[in-house]
DNA sequence: GCTTCCATGTAATAGGTTACATGATTTG
DNA sequence: CAAATCATGTAACCTATTACATGGAAGC
């Protein structure tokens, strides 16, 4: 899902400024699964805007900048609802944090069990965060959304607790010899 | 972590062609956290001889196209050892399926069921053929990747089985006014 | 007084994917 | 006989990040 689609998905909930949306993205439930600058929502949004799909209400305030709310138009509504149709691509996942673990053996042990303990105590503070803002979900989106990250962060947890020993034991053990293909 | 870092550190545990490299990062336990094209590879290796961090040695083969076997340096490997040093970058995960689901008003029920199920499937099935593989981890790194991807794929199993009917229950029950701020 | 919030936008840059180009050999 | 495997490389394209540009107001 690129940014005007994700763009287009938030304002069919409600109309918002570019800033908004930004806020919605990163603080928001959807941070769990999606992120965006601000460097790449303004252009979609003119881009969603040049093409019919939203439409732009230039607002002045006082002491505060200008803003453009923008609203989702019935063929707005319509282009979102096909993208959903579309078999959702595959997930894509990226972490340093497991490819460190991967190639732990060109690492000195301190370090490694420096990485782990990061890792738990980032794990368990997100979840602590999301325990808190468990009952302020006001979709049922939201609410799955919620209890996936906290299931995502407590079985990270879990797993570290009960794994991190196979890479913090026979650490200088053995190196040799894995086949790359 | 960057096509060239990655490179880098398969090159540390075995000598490797980029057609090698490739299969090792798609089929290998690195496709859990990383992904590359052949695209992206062939140049990040050209690079990373131009930079003394591996040597290449062409071979002409039989009945086989020629290949270009990649080794790493005293320099690549120093190299990658200050790359495993800096503290890791965020994840970054980008979820289709989750954004469905985050969306779920905007969809028919027959379709969101549809996903639910295919979702459980895939899941399901990545973890039997796990169980299959998982004797064959030969480094700690290896082993620790194959539990934690068995790991995420049982979690996801479970917590679909769990909250799935969060979605399709009170499908068309409410979806006013969630805040986007 | 410094930082953060509000609010938008552009340009340079990075980092990749997909398609194109080529072609023999093996497997189903 | 078609598809997949082996094997490398380039060029066009896409999508997004970071930095730059601007500037008042509110909070600490």
């Amino acid at each position: 899902m690129d940014v005007r689609t994700m763009c287009l998905g938030l304002l069919v909930k409600q109309e918002a400024t570019g800033y908004e949306i930004k806020k919605a993205i990163t603080n928001g439930h959807a941070s769990i699964f999606y992120d965006a600058s601000l460097g790449a929502i303004y252009p979609a949004l003119n881009r969603l805007t040049e093409d019919g799909l939203v439409t732009c209400e230039e607002l002045s305030q006082d002491k505060r900048p200008d803003k453009k709310v923008y609203r989702i138009t019935t063929k707005g509504m319509n282009t979102f609802e096909m993208a959903l149709l579309q078999p959702p691509t595959a997930d894509k996942f990226r972490s340093d944090f497991l490819a460190a673990m991967f190639f732990c053996g060109q690492m000195p042990e301190s370090r490694l069990v420096e990485i782990l303990d990061e890792r738990e105590e980032f794990h368990a503070d997100r979840l602590a965060a999301l325990k808190e803002l468990e009952q302020e979900s006001q979709s049922v989106g939201e609410t799955f959304l919620t209890r996936y990250a906290m299931m995502y962060h407590a079985s990270n947890v879990q797993f570290l607790k009960e794994n991190r020993y196979l890479l913090e034991a026979d650490q200088n053990e053995d190196d040799n010899a894995e086949a790359v293909q």
